[in-house]
DNA sequence: TTTTTATGTGACACTGCCGTGACAATTCAC
DNA sequence: GTGAATTGTCACGGCAGTGTCACATAAAAA
């Protein structure tokens, strides 16, 4: 959970009882919960405020969950969506992942089982809770919302979705080691493994687009049989 | 919560063959983990020793998962649960969740995603956070975090993973000795065996990076014949 | 369709941590 | 005091782990 202040979570569903019931659920769980009835208002309030998880009802007048998603996708928002629907069909599914879902609970759900999703997601993206949105280092700005990043040699990068998450899973721990497994479970989930070749290569793309030589690392450093650390400040490292 | 250092790890499933196989794996990953081939010995273990997580298969004679998860709770122990069933009905899913489990893995799992969930939630739980994270002890200071190290004479070094868990253990047991044999299976895991040497050759390092007096070490002692004992405070031990 | 971009994997070289052996120093047994 | 066992210390080599590049695959864009 988002160690800092409480989560938001916007609730998108057009039935007012069910969607206030998770409200308060989810409230009761110490979460700050706002609801829209339908996918235009739902839209609109997840445009305004910030939210750090959003959960979409499928079936909605006006505008289904799913347009919803390609909407708040189109406009930017990078906020995880977990999809509601009736149906278990997995065509819907697929569909949900593909317009930039996170996740997919068919109705009718356990209470219980929603707030296990729910706190899963949160935990899984909850360096994106912190209100940072920006990071500085050495030169280097890097925009977690727009993927943008401007090096200390002047050059301008946007970042991959997979940068940015490495990037913002290691800076959001400065200092500590992050092990590879740790990696793992937070940027992909831990039913998907990649080699750990691939966390390597990502570090290698880091450095070359942050670090001023390479070779010798100020900020991505390495821990022999661990993972990496990531430094905002070189000097702590100088005496190596 | 177990002393600093290792987790204890409970494996309860009757299929015998597959609750050593998953001791072995996590023994090797450095856990502590005990067996129980069914429910009734799974509870009465759980209750009569102090583990960090519980791996728990929910089809089993006797008294099943969830029964003993119901059993567990019910004795008020808080212990994290992990359900493996070979369904991955939502049913037991549910159910699972309903009487307190915190995760659920389906089998036939690959053993590194168990090991991923396994490090996953210990993580998450307060077992790491109950870890202490730093070491102090004449002038010198140690961060397990970051594996940085400031010592009494002011150099700073950067330990390797290997100096930090044998540090780790020793202190994790102040004043106590401790045999190779134990820091053997703590650091290493019981699937490698490097030679008693290896240790002695540890120690060598952290006594040059702590003591002020190599020969007349004040702090990592040596115990003929059984293995190194570490004080915090010095004065502790002049009884020698 | 083709082209481009993002991601994952394999191959190879390299680095440095770790493990071992050798010898010196120490402790213990007698 | 002598000898055996254990540990302190050092130095060297192997190899696990990592850096790096190049390509395969998949998804997205054109």
């Amino acid at each position: 959970m988002s160690s800092i202040g409480t989560a938001r979570i916007l609730v998108v569903d057009d039935e007012k009882h069910l969607a206030d019931g998770i409200r308060e659920s989810l409230q009761a769980e110490g979460y700050d919960a706002a609801v829209a009835h339908n996918g235009v208002e739902g839209l609109e309030k997840a445009l305004a405020e910030t939210f750090d998880l959003i959960l979409l009802d499928v079936m909605m007048p006006k505008m289904d969950g799913l347009k919803t998603c390609e909407e708040l996708r189109r406009n930017g928002l990078q906020t995880p969506v977990l999809f509601l629907t009736v149906k278990s069909d997995p065509e819907d599914r697929i569909r949900g992942l593909e317009v930039g879902g996170d996740d997919y609970l068919a109705k009718p759900f356990h209470l219980k089982e929603l707030l296990l999703r729910v706190a899963a997601i949160l935990r899984r993206t909850d360096w994106y809770s912190g209100t940072k949105t920006t990071l500085s280092f050495g030169g280097n700005e890097v925009n977690f919302q727009t993927y943008h990043a401007q090096a200390w040699d002047g050059i301008e990068h946007t970042l991959t979705h997979k940068e940015a998450m490495i990037l913002k899973v290691l800076a959001g721990q400065v200092g500590t080691i992050v092990p590879r497994e740790e990696i793992l479970d937070k940027v992909w989930g831990y039913e998907v493994f990649p080699s750990t070749r691939t966390i390597d290569n990502f570090i290698v793309r880091l450095r070359k687009r942050f670090e001023r030589n390479a070779e010798e690392p100020e900020y991505f450093h390495t821990v022999r049989g661990v993972g990496y650390r990531f430094t905002e400040d070189p000097e702590a490292s100088e005496y190596e």
